[in-house]
DNA sequence: GAGTGGTCTAGACCACGGG
DNA sequence: CCGTGGTCTAGACCACTCG
C-alpha cells in the first residue's frame, strides 16, 4: 500500500535480521559500525543504534565498545515464558476457580526445604498447601513455605479472596529469585489429591524468591500429566 | 563512592521501580506523564522515556498513547529460558560429549508427528533420532523430524562433526516457533536407551520451528528424571 | 479535539577496551 | 590512543485513542 521512503528503526532491525539469517553477515563477523549503517539507511545513528540494540537484547548481536557489532556465532536460543497466575490460566480453561486451604501453620523447615530457601534447618516458617481445582478437577497442587518475618501478616490474611501469591506480590516484594522446571514422579499424597495413579510423571514448577538476599519464599506447584508449559520461540 | 548531581536512565528505572515496590504508586493506578518527570528529574523527556520502555518490556508498567502509564495490576511473571546447546550443556557438567545417531531415515508423517508440524499424514519427511551422551551415561534422547525441501541437504550431511541441530540453524533458518516443556512416562524404547525403568517421570522439550509458516522442523528432547530447567525470575 | 506516548534528528560528550 | 558503542539533549512531528 505505501511507498515508504525512510527507514524506522523497525526496518531496520527487519532487515539487518533478514541480512543474517540469509547468511550475507556470517555468523561470528563484524557487521558495519553506526555510522555507516545511519549512512547507507538514510537516517540518524541513533536510529541505528536503537535498531541494534533491539537485537542485542534478542540475544542475536554482540555489542562492544571499541570491537564493534558481532553477528553471535552460535545464538543462545532464549525463550520467554509467562508464568501464569493461576486463577487465570483456569478461567483462561474456561473452568470456575476455586482453591481448597488444605493447611496453614507454623512449622520447623524439614532438611529439604532449609536447603532450598537457604536457611539453617529448624528454622520456624509459615506451611501453607493449597489444592487449585478448575471446576471439580484438580488443576494443581501448591507447597509453599515462607518466611514469617518478610512475609508478616500472611499467617494471618483471609485466604479465600485472594491467593497467597497475590498475599505476597502486595506486600512482600522480592528482588530476585529462581524458577526451575522438571518432573517428579507423583507420591502417595499428591496421586490422591491430584486425582492420578501414584507413580504418574508430574510437572513441578519450583520458584524462590529473596529480597536483598534473604529468601521470602519457596513455593513447589506440582500439575499432572498432560499439562504443558508453552512459549513463543 | 560518586556523588552524581544528574540521573540516567538507569538511575530513572530504578527510582520508579522502587516507588512502585514501596507502594508509593499503587498497582493499577497512573503514574505521571514524560513530561513531568522529566522535569522532577531535571533531564530530557527522551531519558525518561528510555526508563519506562525498559520497565514496560519487563511487564510492570502499561503504556499507552492517550492514556498514559499504568502500574501494571498483576505483574506477570516472566522467566527468560537460555535453552542449551546440548554439547554445552553436557561439557559444561565436565562431561565428555558424544552423539550416537541411532536412525536417519525417510519416512511418512505418523498422525501425531503431521498434527505437530501442521502437515498431512503420510507427507514424506525426515526422521532422525539421536541418542546424545554425556561420558557413558545417557544425557537426553532425541526424536526429530523435518521437512526434507526445506532441510534439503541434512539428509546427507556429516552428523559425527557438527548435530542436527547446529546444521539447521546454520542453513535452514526459522522465523517463528514454540517451544513447549511437559512431563511424561518413559515408554519401553525411552526407558532401555536412557537406562532407567519403564514409567519413570520423564522431562520433555518439544520444539517446533517454522519458515514463513510452512513448519521446518519438530524436535522432542526426551531428559531422564532428575533434570531441571532453571532460569532466573 | 487534544493529550499522551512513539519516534526521529543532529549534535554532543562520555566510557570502555582493543591495538 | 582513539574508534566504537552508550547516553543524553532539545526539539520536532506523528499515531493513537480517550473523552
Amino acid at each position: 500500500m505505501e511507498n515508504r521512503d525512510t527507514f524506522g528503526w523497525q526496518d531496520i532491525h527487519a532487515e539487518v535480521l533478514r541480512r543474517i539469517r540469509s547468511g550475507e553477515w556470517a555468523a561470528g563477523s563484524t557487521i558495519p559500525n553506526e555510522v555507516d549503517l545511519a549512512y547507507e539507511f538514510d537516517c540518524a545513528r541513533a536510529t541505528v543504534g536503537r535498531a541494534l540494540r533491539a537485537l542485542a537484547e534478542d540475544g542475536v548481536l554482540d555489542r562492544r565498545r571499541r570491537a564493534g557489532t558481532r553477528v553471535v556465532a552460535e545464538p543462545v536460543r532464549r525463550a520467554v515464558f509467562a508464568i501464569p497466575v493461576i486463577r487465570q490460566e483456569v478461567e483462561a480453561a474456561g473452568a470456575p476457580y476455586r482453591a481448597v486451604l488444605l493447611e496453614r501453620s507454623q512449622a520447623p523447615a524439614t532438611e529439604a526445604v532449609a536447603a532450598r530457601m537457604a536457611l539453617p534447618p529448624g528454622t520456624p516458617l509459615l506451611h501453607l498447601r493449597t489444592l487449585h481445582m478448575a471446576g471439580d478437577r484438580a488443576h494443581c497442587y501448591e507447597d509453599r513455605w515462607a518466611d514469617p518475618v518478610l512475609a508478616k501478616g500472611l499467617g494471618d490474611a483471609p485466604l479465600d479472596r485472594i491467593s497467597a501469591n497475590e498475599w505476597l506480590v502486595r506486600n512482600a516484594p522480592y528482588t530476585d529469585g529462581e524458577i526451575a522446571f522438571s518432573s517428579a514422579a507423583a507420591g502417595p499424597g499428591e496421586a490422591e489429591l491430584l486425582g492420578i495413579p501414584e507413580g504418574a510423571p508430574l510437572f513441578v514448577l519450583d520458584r524462590v524468591t529473596r529480597q536483598e538476599g534473604r529468601t521470602v519464599t519457596a513455593v513447589r506447584l506440582v500439575y499432572p500429566p498432560g499439562y504443558r508449559m508453552t512459549a513463543p520461540l
